[in-house]
RNA sequence: GUGGCUGUAGCUCAGUUGGCUAGAGCAUCAGAUUGUGGCUAUGAGGGUCGGGGGUUCAAGUCCCCUCAGCCACCCCA
């Protein structure tokens, strides 16, 4: 008899589980994020995790059709998985939009795959939480897009962060009266790492990448050093875009967002004006939004996005413009982690209930389904073992309470209420549809 | 994709210039008069030392390859 072959149990590079205790917080993430998006009119799509080849590629850089996971399907089609959200939605709008309609306001939570070297915080299989404005140029999006963002953040629970808002109109306004506008994409890229590797570095390779001199190169820093208010640094741009139209319309743009996110009532602080933000990605052409923890500014932005004009110009000859951005679920939750704001729960419920008295199943899943009722999370222990392994069970998984009922409770009507927490019980009654232990727990929220 | 660092139990690690059946803490499970968890002692399970090859009388320890993780670049969420 030789032993059966096992096979390793294992997982991908940059592929993960999820345990509970990960999935939870995760989840209620995920339920935080939705709520918003909807609060704002956004609505729910999905789209097929595979596309055909020709509809992902080409849509980014060569970087991004290197990192495509791509092969052939059983009937011999090219087919690729979905590199991020953005794609997908184009695609989507140039099939659907005649049925949508627009302004089209659409979320969409769902998964993304990319074979990029995984790191910390960066995997192969990670998830997106977009949400998104097509079909109009409005100002009244892009401020939009700020408050969600704004609130999204206060629902999570941060009080101690900031949106970092810009407008590429104004990049370009500077390139432009540079004459430097045919190397945006490059500059544009490099001044994004400003917040990285220094001016001094930036300047550096705007010299040796971009081919710009020193004087170009200053200029352009300039922007990283414009501080205060809304209005000192709106006033302050009017010089570096001198003559161009293009910065022109930036700076009267994004002084019109400003205006709109201030009178829905969110306090100017939590919105920086950071010129230097640039997005790496090519495709954004106005508002750029990238939030930062003023407690955590190493991990860099956990909600990013920008406005893009022509997201489905590749699909369709209708005129599409856009606006939206993305929350970093991944790395919201690590810096959640890091700042201790994850309880460390290994269940949803909020009830155990003991499998005490071996004559008493019934009533215990009759109590049980009473709560549930209610809207209470309930687990009935499901062997009759003795009440301190259960209670040590409900304790490491981080039930609230557990509900002990014995003969001896039954017999007087009652039953204990146990708070895992403090470790006092208090009585109560299981007559009239165990109202008591519903106030009790529900009170307690 | 390039470069650097790392890899011993589920987790954190020890393991002397290569030398007998590879250890600890935490975690897990079991039991300590079968009605009360977190603390305390007790016991048990769990490792082909990431995998493969080589050098050697002898490899967790040295060499090569490979896989995985971390860091930097690149790019990005």
């Amino acid at each position: 008899m030789s032993q059966p072959q096992r096979i390793q149990p294992r997982t991908l590079k940059g592929f993960r589980d999820y345990l509970p205790e990960s999935m939870i917080p995760r989840e209620a993430l995920i339920d935080t994020a939705k709520r918003i998006y909807r609060s704002y009119g956004f609505s729910p799509i999905d789209t097929p995790a595979l596309e055909y080849l020709e509809i992902l590629t080409g849509k980014g850089s060569e970087e991004t059709d290197r990192q495509l996971y791509r092969f052939e399907d059983n009937g011999g089609r090219q087919v690729g998985m979905r590199f991020d959200l953005t794609v997908p939605l184009a695609r989507f709008a140039a099939q659907h939009i005649g049925q949508l309609g627009v302004p089209f306001k659409r979320y969409h939570i769902a998964t993304v795959w990319r074979g990029e070297a995984p790191q910390r915080g960066r995997f192969r299989e990670f998830m997106q939480c977009d949400f998104d404005t097509i079909g109009t140029r409005s100002a009244t999006a892009d401020i939009e897009t700020a408050l969600v963002i704004h609130d999204l953040m206060q629902a999570i629970g941060f009080s101690r962060f900031a949106i970092r808002l810009n407008h590429r109109m104004v990049l370009n306004g500077v390139l432009e009266r540079l004459d430097l506008l045919d190397r945006s994409t490059q500059i544009l890229r490099t001044l994004d790492k400003l917040g990285k590797i220094g001016p001094a570095k930036v300047a550096d390779e705007m010299m040796a990448a971009a081919g710009m001199t020193g004087d170009q190169a200053s200029e352009v820093l300039k922007l990283a050093d414009l501080h205060g208010s809304h209005d000192t640094i709106l006033s302050a741009l009017e010089p570096l875009v001198a003559g161009s139209q293009i910065g022109q319309e930036g700076i009267a743009r994004l002084s019109e967002i400003v205006a709109g996110i201030r009178a829905a009532g969110v306090d100017s602080s939590r919105v920086i004006l950071d010129v230097s933000i640039a997005r790496g990605l090519d495709y954004y052409t106005g508002a750029i939004y990238e939030t930062f923890l003023d407690d955590l500014p190493k991990i860099g932005s956990v909600c990013s996005g920008g406005r893009y004009d022509n997201l489905a110009g590749m699909y369709t000859n209708q005129d599409l413009p856009g606006i939206g951005a993305s929350l970093g679920l991944d790395r919201l939750l690590s810096g959640m982690e890091e700042l201790g704001m994850i309880q460390p729960v290994r269940t949803p419920a909020d009830v155990l209930i003991a499998y005490f008295d071996r004559q008493r199943l019934h009533e215990y899943l009759a109590l049980a389904a009473k709560l549930r009722a209610a809207g209470i999370g309930v687990e009935v222990y499901p062997d009759a073992k003795k009440l301190a392994a259960q209670l040590k069970y409900a304790d490491q998984r981080g039930f609230r309470f557990a509900l002990i009922a014995g003969s001896r409770e039954f017999e007087s009507g009652m039953c204990q209420l146990k708070d895992m927490q403090t470790g006092t019980s208090i009585d109560c009654s299981l007559d009239d549809d165990a109202r008591a232990i519903i106030t009790a727990i529900c009170g307690d929220r």
